[in-house]
DNA sequence: ACTAATTTTGTTATGGTATAACAAGTCTAA
DNA sequence: TTAGACTTGTTATACCATAACAAAATTAGT
């Protein structure tokens, strides 16, 4: 996860706490502190979070412990294109793009978990053509690949020279 | 799904189960009799079939019911190559290219749920090259794209002239 | 401020997906 | 034939997600 190395994470959740309330004021959504809560602990790493991991985690800190709870909080972040899901690994990540319409691409780690959201306009395009020549008219996307990330690799410095 | 509408579906059945029987054959595994059933039973259709669908269908014929039966079952199959797990769904698809190497994409009808697997191999190129860009070593791809298929959009005609 | 409508949260229950652990049976090859 | 490997049976449990309805909080109109 080369672009995320070393970074300071803490830039990350400020980043995307503020577009939350950003977004949220424009759409006149309510952010409100279960919702909030949920999207900072999402943010926690760049590792997906499971909803009952996160309900454990809200759970801790007073708030209410039933999966409802939870699952609410999701649906409300996804609705607002704040994290998505990793489907492959029934499993909740932030989005650093929710400013931008887009689709989620990921590349997901097997060694250490991380996942790094890209984005591919190219790739994009070539499966609207692709279903087309089938007939087919598109409306979602899910593309989660795995494999090494570049520190897993150990080869971050050689790839970002 | 226009390449797979107003078929001999009997005849997808019999090519998948003749295909498995070498497969199994060449490398030295056995189709026993309830991976053997789990597999006809997931060539009903062209749609993903979950885990406890077929489940529910084993045990009317007299095996067991347990979940490991059935788990045990799809494992065996997914190793082989012989079935695919639609990770969006929870589910499980037989697999038309079993004897060749490749990963499986797909096209899901949100309307009649049919899913076509496709290949794509300039995809495939691009995601190497996007993955390793980004540092990454590639292992496994999930694609799994949803939309109308022809049938449903009433465009099979068109599309096929 | 008062009230009604809307949204959000609390609560209980249930359904759907998947695996752990260990025992028993079956097949295969030496 | 017997040991080892593989397959299946069985019980229990963990994990993922939603239905349904009640209560509370927020918002908007008066
Ligand atoms: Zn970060
Ligand atoms: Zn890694
Ligand atoms: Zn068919
Ligand atoms: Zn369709």
């Amino acid at each position: 996860m080369s672009e995320e190395h070393a970074h300071n994470h803490n830039d990350c959740i400020d980043t995307a706490l503020a577009t939350a309330e950003t977004l949220c004021l424009e759409q006149g959504q309510r952010l409100t502190k279960v919702r909030r809560r949920a999207l900072e602990l999402i943010w926690e790493s760049h590792r997906p979070l499971g909803a009952y991991q996160l309900l454990a985690k809200l759970a801790e800190e007073g708030f209410n412990s039933a999966p409802p709870t939870v699952y609410r909080a999701l649906d409300f972040l996804m609705n607002a294109g704040l994290i998505h899901k990793v489907e492959s690994m029934n499993a909740y990540l932030g989005c650093a793009h929710a400013d931008k319409e887009h689709k989620g691409y990921f590349l997901i780690c097997d060694e250490c978990h991380n996942v790094m959201e890209f984005d591919y306009q190219d790739i994009h395009a070539s499966l609207i053509a692709k279903a087309a020549q089938h007939g087919f008219e598109l409306r979602s996307e899910t593309i989660e690949l795995t494999g090494l990330c570049a520190d897993c690799r150990g080869l971050a410095n050689e790839v970002r020279a």
